[in-house]
DNA sequence: AAGGCGGGGGC
DNA sequence: GCCCCAGCCTT
């Protein structure tokens, strides 16, 4: 026998009756979120609304449920459609994501929105909703199996913990992760892949925790290797990360009775695209170049903030200034602390 | 294939 | 402090 058959044949009897023992435990366990409807709803025909399942998913990638759902209830709330959502203004969107972080996802969520209003319809497949901006492997396979029940795995974090359990899987993380996608794809039942998918990622989120899983609760114990081995918890065997290094720099709050000094970054890299506050570069060693308007001013403080790749740590200088540099304007720092991104609302907070 | 890209909460 | 989280995109 070749390996790839016999591959394939261990995987088809290994996990026979995994399917049905997580969907009886979902319909008895399932998580009321906002964007979901229920088991009961769902055995009724109902299904989502599209758009509030693409807004959730984009939310929630690399973003936990509590901050993600703060952000779900505005936004639906302001554009309580897809064809709303493309008629925004970009700043108005970008203010509203304000404090989610992956600023990316809020810029790819407007091209998307306006893709699909332009198109008139939402694309209906994994395929052809894995083409549209901000939507990767998981998110489309998620919206299709949720929103249009298409027989499409949803591997998230969640799955591929729960999976690298279940195989007990000791080899190469990305290989790993490779292995466990296919597995789940032969895994998903034709006729529930919506909650084929919201049970894996609550018996993730719920029961086969990062830390402390509660495997005595859980549905799936019988056909976990992890369990067999008592080892749960060493599972899933990740690369080691580096370390973050340091970065220095000045922000400046200039002020001008109740207006504050603000930029528009650029739409690329760090930020991008997002409100803030007139900084020098961010550098590693060595002093940054500090614009000549901003001399003279009272440092005031030092705020810090942890981004993915590297720790700021910036000096905040106060200042007034009658009139505006160039690539600056004013705006009414109570508008503006909306609008800003973590790193200057502490930044403003500090010097108000 | 690897790195850039936020932020908050749990422990 | 360190960990992780319903990942995607660019190079």
């Amino acid at each position: 026998m070749r390996s790839g058959e016999k591959t394939a044949h261990a995987v088809s009897t290994r996990f026979d009756g995994l399917p049905a023992a997580l969907l009886d435990w979902y319909a008895r366990h399932a998580r009321d979120l906002p964007w979901r409807i229920g088991p009961g709803e769902r055995a009724r025909g109902v299904t989502p609304d599209p758009y509030r399942v693409w807004l959730a998913e984009i939310m929630l990638q690399q973003t936990t449920v509590p901050h993600a759902a703060r952000y779900f209830h505005a936004f639906t709330e302001t554009w309580p459609t897809v064809e709303d959502l493309a008629g925004a203004d970009d700043g108005d969107v970008m203010a509203a994501w304000a404090g989610l972080g992956y600023y990316a996802r809020a810029r790819n969520l407007l091209k998307c929105a306006r893709a699909v209003a332009e198109a008139g319809a939402w694309p209906k497949t994994e395929d052809a909703l894995r083409s549209l901006p901000g939507i990767g492997a998981y998110t489309a396979g998620a919206v299709a199996a949720l929103a249009f029940g298409e027989r499409a795995p949803a591997v998230d974090g969640n799955v591929d913990r729960v999976f690298a359990r279940l195989l007990a899987a000791k080899g190469p993380w990305k290989e790993e992760k490779a292995r466990i996608a296919a597995l789940v794809r032969a895994l998903v039942p034709a006729d529930r892949p919506g909650e084929f998918a919201e049970a894996l990622m609550d018996l993730g989120a719920t029961i086969c925790t990062p830390k402390r899983p509660n495997c005595l609760l859980c549905p799936v114990r019988d056909w976990c290797a992890a369990h067999g081995e008592g080892e749960v918890e060493r599972y899933p065997v990740k690369p080691e990360k580096k370390a973050r290094p340091q970065r220095r720099g000045e922000v400046y709050a200039v002020f001008r009775g109740g207006d504050v000094l603000v930029e528009r970054r650029p739409d690329r890299g760090l930020l991008g695209g997002m409100l803030a506050l007139p900084t020098t570069e961010w550098l590693e060693s060595g002093m940054a170049e500090r614009p000549g308007w901003a001399d003279g001013g009272d440092a005031i403080g030092e705020v810090r903030h942890v981004f993915t790749h590297f720790e700021l740590r910036l000096t905040v200088k106060r200042l007034t200034l009658a009139d505006a540099p160039s690539g600056f304007e004013w705006m009414s720092a109570d508008e503006a602390g909306e609008a800003f991104p973590s790193v200057f609302r502490k930044a403003l907070k500090l010097a108000r």
